[in-house]
RNA sequence: GCUCCCGUAGUGUAGUCCGGCCAAUCAUUCCAGCCUUUCGAGCUGGGGACUCGGGUUCGAAUCCCGACGGGAGCACCA
């Protein structure tokens, strides 16, 4: 009744806080642009998420732009089937981009800075060993590279980029010297004969993270960039390289990466974990991956609920993951239907049951989610474990229905109708009736202990008989399994499988 | 080793830039109670923190110095 005069009334009740950002130093709005700029090498992870989001959140903040850019400049790692999967991953997010592009599109722009950069005597041809030039850096010296004249490297470059020379890359002429080892002569381009997932074999010659990044984010007219606290010490070399070429300099800003006690975040861990066979791919319902996520029932407004939550600090924290089931319950408890679902079920038998039909509601308060209808007869299936806390002469409901008496748990469960007055104290318990759904619940947990070592029993396994009503809900719907927990629903061709969220 | 960043309750987080309104916010977790035909939700109550030591100041979580602790970088990866 309630819900349907005035269904605002009960949405109130959840308090779903809208976390807010906080301010931008510089920002002018209608003039804010921020950028996502993930490689296309692997799928996104909530790490991603927290990227993704803040910077898609302060540009809406500020009614600004925001970029999707593919900083796609490694051909050894990018493939092209990333580019369409993290798109997709960020549409599931909520995430909508006024722009999108790949940075290697852009490199015949980027050569062309690099040949001002040489023509001014800020860069300079190296064709000293990768060992070497560690070395030097190590050692704070010189390299005689360093030392050639500006029409020689120009003529050293071009070689570079028509193919004739290899075994060289670009360096920026920095600070040998710098007590900042990201100043000690970077390099900026280098050669890779890989072809790349989109151009092809068009280039060979890329550049490096420094170069691009910098000159990607001031050419694109992004204000805001952020990125995470590890490149820090790259600050000095991006203003440096900006101020070199004469470009804008954007408010740069970074905060600290997210993890997750328990959960590996990083592409680097996760995927020794798919290659083991540890996990069942990069959408293992035990994975920090949006697709792991999607698959265990987090919903994307939860994500983003955590995400801001977390705020853009610089102080580096282990998070729980209850902080995301907290989030994601506030959001599917009131839209979530409920159904019964009996794990290890055990049959019992009602001696003097009469046939019924009774009209169950999907929700308790929410009535908008429908009604099933349920025939019953003298079978039933109850948990296992509720059973085992059954002795003769117990009086138990069967939740929604009537009471049963136990009068004999040794020759099968048996029981006789006890009547339909609601008994406060007694056990209430779900239950299905001959008519039922074999399901499969998983039930994920962390990967990784405490001691970071991992976790063979990381995933369970429940298998039960859900009721028929079940058949109605569709792959990818969330439901709470009473007196069990939230699950999503998969429809397989080897049967229903429902992957548990969380209580 | 060198350099940089960070240090608020069990876990996160606000406050730190511009010292007083902070006997420190919010969430989560935990505990107790209420409510409820779910072990879910809701409601009420409770516990629990400014790393330490100096300094500046009438006054410091907030500024300065030092110590300690944690993280990161030191790639032809991003």
């Amino acid at each position: 009744m309630l819900q349907r005069l005035a269904p605002e009334l009960l949405e109130k009740k959840k308090k779903i806080r809208d976390f807010s950002l906080p301010d931008l130093p510089g920002a002018i709005n209608g003039e804010v642009v921020t950028r996502f700029p993930p490689e296309p090498n692997g799928y996104l992870h909530i790490g991603h998420a927290k990227a993704a989001i803040v910077d898609y959140q302060y540009a809406k903040k500020y009614d600004g732009r925001f970029i999707l850019r593919f900083d796609d400049t490694n051909p050894e790692k990018d493939e092209e089937e990333f580019y369409d999967a993290q798109k997709e991953d960020l549409r599931w997010l909520g995430i909508q981009w006024d722009e999108v592009y790949n940075t290697s599109d852009h490199l015949v722009l980027h050569y062309r800075l690099a040949h001002q950069l040489i023509e001014q005597g800020d860069a300079y041809v190296c064709r000293c060993s990768a060992e070497e030039i560690k070395k030097g850096r190590f050692n704070q010296t010189d390299c005689a590279c360093r030392g050639y004249d500006t029409a020689g490297n120009i003529e050293m470059w071009e070689r570079m980029l028509n193919g004739s020379l290899d075994q060289c890359v670009l360096r920026l002429k920095g600070d040998m010297r710098s007590v900042n080892t990201a100043m000690r002569d970077p390099t900026l381009f280098r050669i890779i004969t890989t072809p790349h997932p989109i151009q092809k074999d068009r280039y060979h010659v890329w550049p490096t993270y420094d170069f691009a990044g910098a000159v990607e984010d001031s050419l694109s007219g992004v204000t805001h960039p952020f990125r995470t606290k590890e490149y820090e010490l790259r600050d000095e070399c991006y203003f440096y390289l900006l101020d070199k070429l004469g470009l804008r300099k954007p408010h740069l800003m970074e905060f600290a990466r997210l993890s997750i006690e328990g959960m590996p975040v990083s592409k680097r861990k996760i995927k020794p974990l798919i290659d083991e066979g540890l996990v069942s791919g990069y959408d293992d319902i035990r994975l920090p991956t949006l697709r792991g996520l999607q698959r265990r029932g987090i919903v994307p407004e939860a994500i983003k609920q955590f995400v801001l939550s977390q705020g853009i600090s610089k102080v580096e924290s282990t998070v729980t993951f209850s902080l995301v089931e907290s989030e994601n319950r506030k959001i599917i408890d009131i839209r979530s239907k409920r159904l019964f679902f009996v794990p290890e079920p055990i049959r019992l038998t009602v001696d003097n049951a009469m046939e019924k039909s009774i009209t169950l509601p999907f929700h308790p308060t929410d009535g908008s989610l429908g009604s099933r209808l349920v025939h019953t007869s003298d079978t039933f299936f109850i948990p296992s474990d509720d059973a085992r806390k059954l002795h003769k002469g117990d009086i138990f409901r069967l939740k929604d229905l009537y009471n049963v008496e136990i009068k004999d748990t040794v020759n099968g469960l048996q029981g006789s109708y006890a009547g339909t007055d609601l008994l406060q104290e007694s056990l209430k318990i779900q239950w299905t009736t001959n008519d039922h759904i074999d399901v499969t619940v998983y039930i994920p947990d962390l990967l990784y202990t405490k001691d970071d070592v991992y976790n063979a029993d990381s995933l369970r396994k429940v298998s039960g008989y859900a009721e028929m009503a079940l058949k109605e809900i569709r792959t990818g719907d969330i439901v709470q399994f009473e007196r069990f927990g939230f699950v999503r629903i998969e429809h397989t061709s080897k049967g229903t499988i429902a992957n548990f969220s969380h209580r």
